[in-house]
RNA sequence: CGGGGCGUAGCGCAGUCUGGUUUAGCGCACCUGCCUUGGGAGCAGGGGGUCGGAGGUUCGAAUCCUCUCGCCCCGACCA
């Protein structure tokens, strides 16, 4: 490709919307170009790269035994109804009607459609098992679509579903999927874990996450140093750790009596604790959350911070939100700040770590004032303990014991053993070789492809521009004519550029009549990892110099190896 | 949805508080010519704006008021 013929619209200053540095990046590499809110156009070289992208989900799929398949993007409200996420799903699902008031959805993923197509033609266990994919485009609308095509209303994914007769051949194709994942990321040239996480609202019996690890990652990830164990800070546990002296002398705390004390303006833990010239972890938060069974408070120690997605495992609730201001002032009597369990009387529950203590400090619920010496049992009750709390890094490995990091990720795949929760609503059924009717036995594995492109730069850039890893660069070789005017220049580059054409190698030559200094600049900015600088000087002594974008190491080769030499290093 | 902020040329911004000497500006980009060719050059000339939109106040509105739309950030939420 001749990049005075490409659409390669670079931007040297800044872009004032782009927070995170692949969003930068894609925008002045000239990758991508935003439409609305969360909704981009692909431009050549985006599009290059999610092709490239593509091509290796597709090969690795293949080699797993799926087959690909194209769904529609426009699905009725029926099926939707009859799974019963019509209602669930909320206003992420894009909702609108045709001309005769039809109900309609812009998919945001595929489960009912195809479970429908299964159900209608699969009969037999014989038929069995099945994993389909596709890479489609999705629309879920986002409270807050950020970070470009990393967090996008509008997105490309691979999703695919499998199909089995019973568990034992529905985790087999859970296990193939997980390699097939992971050969699909190590060769994206992706630093990438595995994690343990959260099945949300696609549902099922368990999941893992790929986490690209990187600062701008949305997701909190819990990895051991000492084994395997990783887990998305959503499903880490908590490690008890057995109280030995320090539960025995506890123990042997007596019950204070407890004392209402005035605190002032002092609302959060830290004020409070200060304040009272305690630390924070003498005192215990209490946070009132509304479910669809009611309001409840959740208890945690001071220095720990309550997660609401355990918390909502934990009671088996579907709606779980932090109460506003007026709910905490009509139920505890007092704004929020000064919430306690004394005399509280809705359903409290308890993170584990609260169950030893004694004497501690609490909210009054009443307008500037803390009790003190607060006991369980003596002074309110406790409906049940569980892990509703994040992990620290000061917490253990639930497994080994030993220390655990806590890192950011960026989720760019995930893969569900969705178990009958389909099948079952939408009777995707089978007969054995009983002659019985049998659930089929379902999971269903995504990949977000635009996010998988972002996560790459995260991982893969320096002040210069972007650093495509080779598999997935738009171009593998860019050749630098330095001074297009010069023939001899523009003879030797364009041999090398018809050679390298001839071995199928994705070339890109800068025939633009332009400074150096700017086509220098471009070529950094946009990545292409081998870099062929062609200049009078360096040619007048047969040698032609090679950068290599990654590290800036210059090579300099003879011009008749050249070639041969660049075949080696892609 | 709550809080904050921003909409002025393709991009980045000044001007808005304090309405009128501004014919609405600057840098980059763009076009023409000259010049230049190893790290986003230089000179000269040029084109491009319903100041997000609607309504209002006023002799006069980018500037003040009301409504509205869009975007960004923080929070809540989320594969």
């Amino acid at each position: 490709m001749r990049y005075s013929k490409m659409l390669i619209p670079t931007l040297k200053e800044i872009p004032a919307e782009a927070e995170v540095i692949s969003h930068t990046l894609m925008l002045r590499a000239g990758l991508i170009r935003k439409l609305a809110a969360g909704i981009y156009s692909l431009l050549p070289l985006g599009l290059s790269v999610t092709k490239k992208v593509e091509d290796i989900i597709r090969e690795e799929m293949n080699r797993s035994g799926a087959q690909e398949v194209l769904l529609p993007t426009v699905q009725p409200a029926e099926l939707w109804k009859e799974s019963g996420r019509w209602e669930e799903y909320g206003k992420e699902l894009l909702r609108f009607k045709d001309r005769h008031q039809r109900e309609f959805c812009f998919g945001p993923t595929h489960e009912e459609v195809i479970t429908d197509l299964i159900r209608k033609e699969i009969r037999s266990y014989r038929q069995l098992p099945l994993n389909l994919y596709q890479i489609q485009t999705k629309f879920r609308d986002e409270i807050r679509p950020r970070f470009g095509i990393m967090r996008g209303r509008e997105f490309i994914m691979k999703d695919a579903y499998s199909f089995d007769c019973d568990e034992t051949g529905a985790d087999e194709s859970y296990k193939k999927m997980y390699d097939t994942y992971c050969r699909i990321f190590e060769r994206c040239g992706l630093r990438f874990k595995a994690v343990e996480a959260e099945t949300g609202i696609i549902g099922g019996s368990f999941s893992h996450e790929f986490m690209v690890l990187a600062d701008s990652g949305e997701e909190g990830v819990v990895f051991c140093n000492g084994c395997d164990y990783a887990a998305n800070i959503d499903r880490a546990e908590i490690r008890i750790e057995e109280k030995g002296n320090e539960g025995e002398k506890k123990k042997m705390m007596m019950m204070k009596e407890i004392k209402k004390v005035n605190t002032p303006g002092r609302k959060t833990v830290e004020e409070v604790s200060r304040y009272l010239k305690v630390s924070p972890q003498d005192l215990v938060k209490t946070l009132i959350f509304e479910t669809e069974n009611g309001i409840i408070a959740g208890l945690v120690r001071g220095d720990h911070q309550i997660n609401e997605t355990k918390l909502k495992r934990f009671l088996d609730s579907n709606i779980m939100v932090l109460a506003g201001d007026e709910t905490v002032k009509e139920v505890t009597g007092a704004p929020s700040g000064f919430a306690g369990p004394v005399d509280l009387n809705i359903a409290i529950f308890a993170d584990q770590g609260v169950k030893g203590m004694q004497n501690f400090i609490t909210g009054a619920n009443e307008i500037d004032a803390h009790n003190i010496n607060v006991n369980i049992g003596r002074d309110f009750e406790i409906k049940g303990y569980g892990d509703i709390r994040n992990v620290r890094e000061d917490d253990k490995c639930p497994r080994c014991g030993k220390d655990i990091d806590i890192k950011r990720g960026i989720e760019v795949g995930h893969i569900f053993k969705l178990g009958t929760r389909y099948s079952q609503i939408l009777r995707a059924t089978y007969i054995d070789s009983k002659g019985k009717e049998q659930l089929i036995i379902m999971g269903c594995y995504g990949i977000g492809v635009g996010r998988t492109i972002s996560a790459a730069i995260e991982q893969n850039h320096d002040e210069n521009g972007i650093i495509w890893p080779m598999p997935i660069a738009p171009f593998q070789v860019f050749i630098l004519p330095v001074d297009t005017k010069d023939t001899t220049v523009m003879e030797r580059s364009e041999k090398i550029y018809n050679s390298l054409l001839d071995k199928k190698i994705d070339v890109l030559i800068d025939d633009r009549d332009d400074r150096p200094g700017v086509k220098f600049k471009d070529a950094d900015l946009i990545g292409i990892p081998i870099q062929v600088i062609i200049g009078l000087k360096n040619l007048r002594e047969g040698n032609i110099e090679i950068k290599i974008r990654r590290n800036g190491e210059i090579l300099k080769w003879r011009v008749d190896t050249v070639i041969d030499k660049i075949m080696e290093l892609i």
